[in-house]
DNA sequence: TATGAATGAGTCTTCATTCAT
DNA sequence: AATGAATGAAGACTCATTCAT
């Protein structure tokens, strides 16, 4: 009786689900959760209703999928370029790339960003996404330090403390443009202040 | 049509709206905006559905009474001691006090944190409600540490970073330990990041 | 948020309710549980759809109040007529009474009997509701009959077998007139039989 | 358009059909019609949906040819023991072990005789075909009494009614223990009360 | 002012049946 | 003959808001 959720086979079918789970995610990330219905979602995805029920156990399902295909994208881009060396004295210029990526990212996606914290925020699987994957990237950072020789001690948190600064960052000259702020200094501050953080790697 | 809203003039009408935007404030924090309806709201607050539409335009309406009310002393408690004063060479015990108190300040409503954070993600009201108390508070600080006699150059952009750098520690000590992390070394990581920030004030 | 059935206090609603217990009551009798919905009950009762789930739980809800208040009339007026006597002498006379009573009920509620019997044999409030009021039955007989001194010897099993003996006429005349039966053969048969049942208490 | 419903006659097409008319009969008699769905059925006869239709011209349709198929194996299973002879004096034994039979079989398949018994209230088809094939009842039992020497007299009518008393018998035996009732007692009064609507026979 | 009854549009979801392949 | 993907109407139920009293 319940368990009717079919994993489509055929080519057609599974474009057909893949359609699905673009429209949803994006109209959510546009327009929130509770503000998307599963009729606009199955309209743009040129699809029928009943469909839509086939493919996913429910509305929530769709943006759960949805998140697991795009969230990366969105969120954790650096996930797909876990191979980066750099010479320490490069160190500057590569957290002005990263942060500049970020902020590119950021600003590429910014509504589906702030819908999707939102969600962190508010429900559960989404939050277990978001600190799993961030939990990853931890590593992924740490991995790359460690190929560069940094020492290990503390680096979960030396590492967890730049992302939070470097996240605020971008949150901060892309969203609310603060207007007393100057962001080129803000910029210099942290990214000094990171190098603070790895001070003792960088002598 | 629209200018129905009373206004309440008696007393006990001022109160009768104190107690409806206490309930749905409380409400909406403990289980979210869209998870909460007028009924419960009216029902916890001992008064009949219809009254609430005379006091308030919409739903959304209580929210954001209940938020300009009370979301202070979840955020911003720090806008209601704005006269501190201390000396530079105990600004280690001040950030420790400063964390101590957000981060118990957090706990206590930790789950009213996180729809309200949620909501500034996705609602443009609560937004602009929490970045303006965001810019107030980065102005008590600056006060403050220009009554300190802290330089003021950039220092909107230092305070800015410190309260990140505070809060992203809260955050992370409050929700989700991540298990391979130790807050202390990360207390302490933080604490001589915002110390570098302020070096040319501390020595 | 689940328990917010009300139970209406104005006269005006306490009418309300009546009124949609009447109206899905009578649908579901005449069209069956699955070939009604809410929004003819509703229409049927002049009232909007909201309103029905303000004063019940479910659709199922709206019935099963139906049956609690109707369904006696249908099944077992005799209930409402405990205090029967008679002469011994009479046992006959008494009996095809009671079958033309029966026989009378039937006929004018016949849909509604046959709606409800499906449902008993398929739903286990409704069957609930039926086994105990057959038993209730059951009982006011045996009352009815120790009052005119018959014993008290496997009273209930004759009881219930005579019920049983008196259905099966009712029905089989009203519903299915098997053209080769002749009916007042049948009931006089019937008869018979019951007073051999009785037999130890007729002599 | 209507009349696309195909006959199969192949081998494997006929096994097809059959293994439908299986899988839904079974299911909806344990489930209910209502809660029965055409992919369930089509997925227990390890077909596809799309089959169904092409051997049947709706859902109901495969019920009742289920019905057709397996209902006298539930309801009348001595259509197909026509052939008994007995001694007049051993009708006693002979009704126990009737009551037996009949009573081992509503045992084995009683949630299909109820989800069934509900649809003859309900349904003019399975009303149709059970009131069918129980007068087919009445006639086999009369002959079988013919042939075993019972006068015609009213036979119907008495047959008719024996068929109901057995009935009510079984199914207060097997479904709701009245727990004051003495199941014993009550079979014995059941056959007393047969054999005197018999007597004339039998003396 | 206040009540709480009433509204009805809106939402998710199901399912018998048809269609493209 | 067969598959299983697709359709879309229909249904139960919710809830912000308005109305009669």
């Amino acid at each position: 009786m319940t368990e009717n959720i079919r994993e489509p086979k055929q080519q057609r079918a599974i474009e057909k689900k893949e359609k699905i789970i673009k429209a949803g995610f994006e109209l959510i990330c546009q327009n929130g959760y509770y503000n998307t219905n599963t009729a606009e979602i199955a309209k743009k995805a040129s699809v029928s209703t009943g469909i839509v029920y086939q493919y996913f156990k429910d509305k929530y399902a769709i943006f759960i999928e949805g998140l697991e295909k795009y969230g990366d994208n969105i969120f954790f881009p650096i996930l797909k370029n876990k191979n980066i060396t750099f010479n320490k004295n490069d160190f500057d210029k590569i957290l002005q790339q990263m942060i500049n990526y970020y902020m590119s990212n950021h600003k590429i996606s910014n509504i589906a960003h702030e819908e999707i914290m939102s969600m962190v925020h508010s429900d559960k699987g989404v939050a277990e996404y978001y600190y799993k994957r961030e939990l990853e990237m931890t590593n992924v950072l740490k991995n790359i330090l460690i190929n560069n020789h940094f020492k290990e001690e503390n680096l979960s948190e030396r590492v967890h403390i730049m992302i939070g600064l470097i996240d605020n960052l971008c949150h901060e000259v892309i969203y609310h443009k603060h207007s007393n702020m100057d962001y080129d200094i803000m910029t210099n501050l942290v990214i000094n202040n990171i190098k603070n953080l790895f001070k003792s790697d960088l002598t």
